[in-house]
DNA sequence: CGACTTTTTGAGGGGGCTCAAGCCAAGTGG
DNA sequence: CCACTTGGCTTGAGCCCCCTCAAAAAGTCG
């Protein structure tokens, strides 16, 4: 089986061989990590790029005064936000939440593949870039549509990206979240959550049990959250492509491994 | 004076010389764009980078009950984002709230600046990885302030964003916003937005009266907003500096221009 | 079984919303 | 120079969505 951040990033760009090998190469050393676990905190500083293999985990921040906020959900193939990396600002804490496989690829050998592989880079890139289109979606989800809604949108975007990872199963889907997780996702009380769960199930839209998502009619279910997945379909336009694809060639040239 | 865009792009990357000259040239051609216009509809495809020069403007997205929410600022030196250019996804609008001086680069140009200066390219990316900071920072601020919080945190941003590109006079600025921009950015109700401004007022946090906002002390604002500017503090870690910077001498060598 | 986490339910209250009207400043045109 | 318009700000009243507190019920796991 291919590994799934090389899936991950070829839905953006097709790589080379060599471009995967060297992927594969620098997520070969993975670890595991129970459910429910705190894979970096807020406050280390981030020793490389995190990615996950296998399970489910979120990015979160905290505030002073105890609140939580999960500011993303990581799927297997997603890897934390780059800014952690590059840049040495602040960064988002990042949790299991089921049972993970995780890799971490250092600075240096993330240097070292943009600087070899720029394809590969190029679709690291883009997938920092579907990041940032999520996080805008989730704005606009939080910021102005109601409770119903809001998680209606929610588990529409998960059970597609689901989909896309290849993990779920016709009309369901496991999400290893608690209602407080919903909430502290959501910008809600786990209350109210409670509540909203329950209106949509007697409503017929969804049922959520025990981190099991049924979704009878997935096309009903965007239809009433507003959820159009456009957002999540990346694709490289060409003109990128092949400059990259001409770098990668000269760099071939110029340094054969 | 130099480009407000490369004074951007440096605050992430020092560039070299053919790096600056490189992007001027990209930047040069800009076009005057009235306040409160639509400079890119959500719906049109997106031609090219924009890049804002001068002026002040915003991403947003509509809702089909009418709603609107802003998912971003975009202040002299900033650019619209990557995705849009990128990726063919779908992406925010972008409206002047200011009169603005625009810049449209073209995925053509962006694709040869990508391939021929490396170390431009990637203080681009940068720069795409801090907005990704800020719309994490946006999630919390929405999700999990209360209202007046969420006020001083958005001020507290644009104010420290301003110092950031010279465009704040000691502890006034001017913000071209009105109380129902606000309210679209920070999902509250206009009428709730004025009440909110001046109970804040009447604390003597700050005062925000036709565009102008006037903060006598930031610090106890920031300490009331729960607000820490580091994420707004971009800088590229060395490793993938140098990197960069490497091959940006091959580049050289192979392919003067 | 006993300790624990998660879900569910109830009751009451408050933060923020909606609707609607009045106000103020800054144009615009006669 | 003054009516008239217009867009934004302000206020009031009423209410509903969602929150908090608290406790019971239902799973979960050693």
């Amino acid at each position: 089986m291919t590994h799934p951040f090389i899936t991950r990033l070829e839905r953006t760009i097709p790589l080379s061989g060599p471009d995967r090998d060297a992927i594969e190469r620098l997520t070969a050393t993975t670890r595991t990590v129970p459910a429910r676990q705190v894979i970096l905190g807020e406050d280390e500083p981030a020793r490389g790029l995190c990615v996950v293999v296998q399970g489910f985990a979120c990015c979160f921040s905290h505030l002073r005064d105890g609140g939580r906020q999960i500011t993303g959900f990581l799927l297997p193939g997603d890897c934390s936000s780059l800014p952690a990396v590059l840049l040495g600002a602040r960064h988002a804490g990042i949790a299991s939440l089921a049972p993970c496989l995780v890799a971490t690829v250092g600075r240096e050998a993330l240097a070292d593949l943009l600087l070899r592989h720029p394809l590969a880079g190029c679709a690291l890139w883009s997938a920092a870039l579907t990041q940032e289109q999520i996080l805008r979606e989730w704005i606009v989800n939080i910021g102005a549509r109601s409770a119903d809604r809001r998680v209606a949108h929610l588990f529409s975007e998960l059970l597609t990206r689901l989909r896309q990872v290849g993990r779920s199963a016709g009309d369901r889907c496991v999400l290893p979240l608690t209602q407080e997780d919903l909430a502290d996702t959501l910008g809600l009380s786990t209350v109210h959550v409670n509540r909203t769960l329950q209106a949509l199930r007697g409503s017929g839209l969804l049922r959520f049990n025990r981190g099991v998502l049924t979704v009878p009619d997935s096309r009903q279910l965007e239809s009433f959250a507003g959820f159009t997945p456009d957002y999540l379909e990346a694709r490289v336009a060409t003109e990128i492509l092949l400059a990259c694809a001409k770098r990668d060639v000269a760099e071939a040239d110029r340094a054969p491994r």
